[in-house]
DNA sequence: TTATACTTTTGTAGCGCTACAATTTTGTAT
DNA sequence: ATACAAAATTGTAGCGCTACAAAAGTATAA
């Protein structure tokens, strides 16, 4: 069974509404949005009718009105990665409290961000929240010259368009390292990610060589895998790695998913973890808890950007100019058995 | 409550642009709309002005008018799965390649279902995507009322209630459990999700069973854990399992995910798979290829699923309505070592 | 009764844009 | 130069709703 073909349906207007239930259309756009304003036997009445004729407010005509729409959008480049999926959820939970709407873009090709960009201000959403940070000087430009309250996330070390949460992704990719050397580790490698235009990547590999530096020693090996960031290419990492660096000690890995395949190689190897090589990962991704003997990683607070995003947003859009705009919520090192 | 500083600013409206190029209005929107109907240097000259200025075109203000959103939504429960980003990322190739725009809408909990409709009608999406199946009769209600074209994903068994795409989740399951009884097993068990309003997954135990009653076998062990589908439920999915028949042969979870749990299980155990347990996962997660020696499992194709709807929908939207209301895009069982 | 303060309901005037039709400006053939 | 089609540009009307203000109804006090 199929409904018909969308353009031979009339929708239900609200003036429809109005004249079935014998008032004025005020009332019943009051009976949505001001229930105060309406006495409660008219608005019963109101929504009864509404609801058996299935009318349901455009609100495009009213957003254009009001001029406020009270929808969030949140661009991301990827669903896949759970620490993303983690922030969209924080996101999607505390603007809900809110009255306000999450919609979520999903832009695979870095080419395409200004166009994601311009289609969501052209839908005059109230704010947008960036999982990571602006890729296109285009981007930036257009949210600067429209004004959009605009929160990126994750890496607190760059300049910010406009406001930012996350955490400091080098001093965190840092003490994942200095728990290595504190093991008394010196041969150490890092497997990080070939896509150099993302600054939190590139800080996770600069937070590591940092901690070697601190204690007087040079990275072992290193090695850039590319950009999908699969457990298949954990293990090729772990390879060539090696092939610098036979006697390699431990080696950090610049997300778990990395690590993850670390470790399987290492069990194909048959080799122990951490006695043969010690593996740190970032990220505490919940794969890491199960891997036996336990992923030691770098908890990243993913929900809590999220829900620290739709504060600063909120504030922001409520006319609070002078909100903190920047927001630290931290990371923690998780010691498991690797 | 004070103005908002989004409100204090005022945006730049087609008229400001058409002012400032010395053209009218009209033509400020053909240049963007019906670059054809505008003659090239007149079109430059008022998009270099647009593109200084910061101008983005309303599209609220156009749709109203329009009547079409060139929108298209998908609701889900969960990024984390990753069928569905699968699926999510298929719909959006698909649908960007035809103009058209994707707002994703997640919805956590059950009971907002009907609510997160009403707010993707409100906004007059052209159409919508499930990921799964509509639970509340509210939101069927919803749809059936206002006529929105809609596509529910995956299971293709229920009565539809109005497209469809997917695959039969029950033979995909049954083959799979045949796969594990043509290897001369019969002590056979699975562990299911305990979310039975799911039609989808009830049909993957259902579709076990089946492939049982066939071979003349009964399951030697049955179990469901909780909605989280983690790693975790698994390990404690196939304890629960070993205590109702100790002498289990192999395993059939219904989500790679819960295989994998399993699997992390048996190393823990020190058990060989397949030897002492063979394992059968479902969904053809990343994860399955790595984990030596390699899950067995059903693949389950996730962006062609994403990929059908949106030429459904798009079909429909275009009034096409002779179209299929359903698509079956199939299933193929994936052998590896489990 | 009338004045006073609510509470409830109703017009009016657009929000910013586009469908459509009308108009003006070009280009081309005679 | 004139006629006429084609290209380019412009005006008009109104999409469906809400901010705002005005009006009508109701309850209470003087």
């Amino acid at each position: 069974m199929s409904l018909p073909p969308s353009n031979e349906r009339k929708t239900v207007r609200m003036s429809d509404i109005a004249k079935a239930a014998g008032v004025s259309p005020m009332t019943v756009s009051n009976s949505f949005r001001n229930p105060k304003l309406v006495s409660e036997t008219t608005r019963q009445r109101v929504l009864e009718v509404a609801k058996t004729m299935g009318y349901v407010p455009n609100s495009m005509a009213g957003n254009l009105v009001s001029g406020r729409s009270n929808v969030v959008a949140v661009v991301t480049s990827t669903l896949r990665r759970s620490n993303f999926a983690d922030m969209i959820s924080g996101l999607e939970t505390a603007l809900a409290a809110e009255g306000y709407h999450l919609l979520i873009s999903l832009v695979e090709e870095e080419t395409r961000e200004a166009d994601a960009l311009r289609t969501l201000i052209g839908r005059r959403v109230d704010g947008i929240v960036v999982a990571g940070e602006l890729l296109q000087e285009e981007s930036r430009d257009l949210i600067r010259k429209t004004g959009t309250p605009l929160v990126e996330t994750w890496d607190l070390n760059g300049d910010a368009l406009d406001m930012t949460v996350g955490f400091s992704e080098h001093d965190a990719a840092a003490t994942a390292t200095r728990e290595l050397i504190a093991r008394g580790l010196t041969r150490l490698g890092v497997i990080g990610i070939d896509m150099l235009e993302h600054r939190r990547l590139r800080q996770r590999v600069a937070g590591f060589h940092s901690a070697l530096a601190e204690a007087g020693l040079t990275a072992a090996a290193e090695v850039l895998v590319n950009e999908e960031s699969g457990y298949a290419e954990g293990a090729l990492g772990l390879n060539a790695l090696l092939e610098q660096a036979p006697d390699l000690q431990g080696v950090f890995c610049i997300t778990d998913i990395l690590a993850t395949g670390v470790l399987f190689e290492c069990l194909r190897k048959g080799w122990t973890v951490p006695d043969r090589l010690a593996v740190m990962g970032y990220g505490d991704y919940d794969i890491g808890r199960e891997f036996p003997p336990g992923l030691s990683t770098v908890h990243t607070p993913g929900t809590e950007i999220g829900a620290g995003a739709a504060r600063l947003l909120i504030a922001r859009i409520m006319g609070d100019a002078d909100q903190p705009a920047q927001l630290d919520v931290g990371y923690h090192l998780i010691k498991r058995g690797t």
